[in-house]
DNA sequence: TGACATAATGTCGATACTGACATAAAATCG
DNA sequence: CGATTTTATGTCAGTATCGACATTATGTCA
């Protein structure tokens, strides 16, 4: 939003700041959930690929069938450190992540 | 470590489930680091191209100045998740991002 | 040099994420 | 179809991370 513009709304009684700032956090998170899921895709697909089921993967991980279906769901309640951790005691590699980023979709 | 030589350490008297699993514990979080320091330098980066203090940034970011500079020192308090939407909300965008991660080096 | 801006470091209460557990829902296979 | 395996969902106590604040260290400039 150019300045003039804003100064406008901010004018008319607008809160400015709190709507730009909505529509940026909006984006931003949006493109958060993105690379959550492409991500999430990529530990299942890796998953299948070595037959493992869910149960076998958390052992492999330290961590509990209900928490590696909540990866691969890309749930609220999982951070990206602890997917892209997993994805890395997969096998994957630093190029291997960076791969699924510039992908545009899973 | 392959089977063998394993089993011969097992027999030993090794907890080497407990040896092995440490190594590659290392080896993943030595990843994590790299990339955790990746972001952060480029957060430094695209800070000062910008000509911002790390309070001008802080603001932006809607957090402190204090949480600004242990983003840039990768500090281990500061999650990959905080530095990406971080990132994000600089502008930075999936592709770049990706371009951080296939470099090597900062 | 000293005054002032900027950056680093330590701490803390509030909140978010974690593995684990229980259980429900789906899928797989005779 | 039922039996068994696999996956999904809800919950929770323990821990990690958050923004904020206070303080210290490091510039920067006259």
């Amino acid at each position: 939003m150019k300045k003039p513009k804003r100064d406008k709304l901010a004018a008319a009684g607008w809160k400015v700041g709190d709507i730009t700032d909505f529509l940026e956090l909006s984006a931003e998170e949006a493109a958060m959930v993105e690379i959550k899921i492409s991500l999430a895709d990529s530990i299942r697909r890796r998953r299948i690929r070595r037959k493992l089921s869910q149960e076998a993967l958390a052992k492999l991980l330290k961590s509990s069938q209900s928490r590696v279906a909540k990866m691969e769901a890309a749930d609220p309640s999982v951070t990206i450190d602890l997917l892209l951790r997993s994805l890395l005691a997969m096998g994957a590699t630093r190029r291997d992540v960076a791969r699924l980023l510039s992908a545009k979709a899973a």
